[in-house]
DNA sequence: AGTATTTGACCCTG
DNA sequence: CAGGGTCAAATACT
């Protein structure tokens, strides 16, 4: 009975840790924030690693239930779903929608009471090496600038194990060492500075109503809850 | 030539 | 039944 909410619990939680971690090392890769945010963040990341802790892992809280030849045919436990809005100044496709991995797009629909199109990414190494995450994009009715992105699950392709670890204590010399050791290749765009794209033009919003959604996003999820106050709390600082 | 994007159709869920 | 998500073929781009 309660299995397929612990493994749910624990898939998002898996989501959620990658997520915190990402923003950890997005802020502290930027020089241009606060100590305080990366001080929070770093709260964030372990905290979140705690709550994975405690959750225990003792389900199939691997990832993915599996990948049947066919058309999908009991997606029962959903997957990870992390919101995040983000704004940019441009409507370039840069930015928050280039978060340091590898997106496809598979497809665009139009949602019905939102006036932009929603677009439906997944991970490039999909096919190569099992990634099942993906991620939807889709402008806000009422702010052109402003883009919903929802992630689904987690990563598992290389680039994340390098976006994790790369966060952790593990010296940079310890690339060899990623737990499934893809022989391919993890390489990223070689940012000097930022190894994520973000230009000094993305900023993430502090307005988190739903109005903006035009009423197409509907996660209700507490762990939403949860991160639109984080979210709140660390754009408050920027 | 290979890869990513576009677009329409199909299928599943609420 | 309507809406939403994914697939797959075609097209465009590098």
């Amino acid at each position: 009975m309660e299995d397929a909410t612990a493994t749910t619990l624990a898939t998002e939680l898996d989501g959620l840790l990658a997520m915190a971690r990402e923003l950890e090392a997005r802020v502290g890769a930027d020089q241009g924030v606060p100590g305080a945010a990366r001080e929070l963040c770093a709260a964030l990341a372990a905290s979140v690693d705690r709550a994975v802790r405690l959750a225990g892992r003792s389900g199939n809280a691997g990832g993915r239930a599996s990948v049947n030849g066919q058309r999908r045919s009991g997606r029962k436990a959903a997957a990870a779903k992390v919101r995040t809005q983000v704004r940019v100044a441009s409507m370039q496709d840069l930015g928050p929608l280039d978060d340091g991995l590898s997106w496809r797009k598979y497809g665009q629909k139009d949602i019905l009471g939102a006036t932009y199109p929603r677009s439906y990414f997944r991970c490039t190494h999909r096919h190569t090496q099992g990634c099942a995450a993906t991620k939807q994009v889709q402008r806000a009715t009422a702010d052109p600038l402003l883009f919903d992105v929802v992630y689904h699950g987690a990563h598992t392709c290389a680039q994340t194990a390098v976006l994790a670890g790369m966060e952790q204590q593990q010296p940079p010399a310890a690339f060899g060492q990623e737990p499934q050791s893809p022989p391919e290749e993890v390489q990223w765009p070689a940012e000097p500075v930022t190894p994520f794209s973000f230009p000094s033009c993305c900023h993430l919003t502090g307005s988190y109503g739903y109005a903006a959604a035009g009423g197409g996003l509907g996660v209700d999820m507490e762990l939403e809850d949860q991160l639109d106050e984080l979210f709140l709390d660390v754009s408050g600082i920027f």
